[in-house]
DNA sequence: CTACAAATAGGGATATATACCTATTGGACT
DNA sequence: AGTCCAATAGGTATATATCCCTATTTGTAG
């Protein structure tokens, strides 16, 4: 059987190295490493056809882990992805589960989780961490009800949020957007109840925890 | 000339093997893996005169990088210490230079970059990544203003500050505090005034950027 | 001893936000 | 055609924060 042939992609280049010295000597092929997601679809433009497994981080600048996977399962969908990931956040599982991954697992995963889950994907199947199973469930829920909670605001409301964060007034809201003030204070009011804030220092934290604004 | 002899420090397993697999065909000898700052100094109890070098993480549960590396400096002097960080904070590299760590690389490091530093540690020297050099000089500064913006505010102001962020009223905090709401008031007025904020709001994303109060 | 900063507190005026209401318009979905 | 919701806007009352003053006490640095 020809050995398998990997794409590895991490902006860290221990990470990367590390990977290719644990499994360049149990039999994997690795065609390149590259540091960000663009890398990684620019060089795949010439080598798709080689390539039968990428093995991606989550969070890498200029084209994230999500992004590239969902590319790829797009334009190659021969090529199957496993997900590397720092974190089990609800978010990120979610996105992972959206992008058509074959597999996610843990960083902190060992040696022989990582060939396991290699395995099974270059067997056609799927491979996702034990650590990560409990959330699949439980927190396509709470994950439902974050993006409710995210989603509550509208997209005017959030335009509002934005300047209130500005530290502008109501009054100078209204003028900016040519619209009464009483309208801002009925979209503040609004806001308060779906953020379930006792005042603007709630809007304003909310906005900041979603990166509506800066602090 | 004795081998090295190392002791890792990381929550990521495969950060760890990676580690592994990267310096001990280089001749290195790895004594021991541990997961978190508090799992090392327990080893270290009994296996402190073994060790010459430890490499550990920053960000790690139950116990840090950072604190670990304090306590190892204050109580086994001879051991060095090489901190490896995912990112280059102004504030993770003020603070390892203040845990006197007797390195600082990135994670991105190739393994060139990372035999180079510990030669030159296990030499008696110190190594700090090129990209964090700037950093040394210009977040010195940086740091120290950011130190300044902080002491600006008093103790009580901060405790007023805290108290703000988490949504209270001038009337809530004077009751908390058995002061009146006049003297809370002015501890506004006069954080307004040290913060240059026109209201609240841009004294909560001063709390926030400083770490006063959470998001 | 003096000078200064911090914490305390008050008066009084004004600005701003919040709490309840009601009401119209236009667009989207059923 | 009817329902729902976002965006708009107004009235009225109250709560809260901000501004501009003054003033006392206490501790600390010069």
């Amino acid at each position: 059987m020809d050995k398998v042939n990997l794409l590895l992609v991490d902006d860290h280049r221990m990470m990367l190295e590390g990977i290719e010295s644990m499994l360049q000597p149990v039999g994997y092929n690795i065609l390149a490493l590259c540091a960000n997601g663009e890398e990684a679809w620019n060089w795949l433009t010439d080598h798709q056809n080689l390539v039968h497994i990428v093995i991606t981080d989550i969070s890498m600048p200029i084209m994230n882990g999500i992004e590239l996977c969902k590319k790829i399962k797009f334009s190659y969908p021969h090529i199957s992805i496993l997900v590397l990931s720092m974190y089990n956040s609800a978010a990120a599982i979610d996105e992972v589960l959206n992008a058509e991954a074959d597999g996610f697992i843990l960083k902190n995963a060992n040696k022989i989780e990582f060939t396991n889950a290699l395995h099974k994907i270059q067997n056609g199947g799927t491979y996702f961490s034990q650590e990560i199973i409990p959330f699949l469930y439980k927190q396509i829920i709470a994950e439902r009800k974050k993006d409710t909670e995210l989603a509550v605001l509208t997209e005017r409301e959030r335009e509002v949020l934005e300047m209130i964060g500005q530290e502008l007034t109501s009054d100078e809201i209204a003028s900016k957007l040519f619209i009464s003030k009483k309208t801002v204070d009925n979209h503040r009011a609004n806001m308060l109840q779906k953020t379930k804030s006792r005042s603007t220092i709630g809007l304003v934290k909310f906005a900041i925890r979603n990166g509506i604004i800066a602090s």
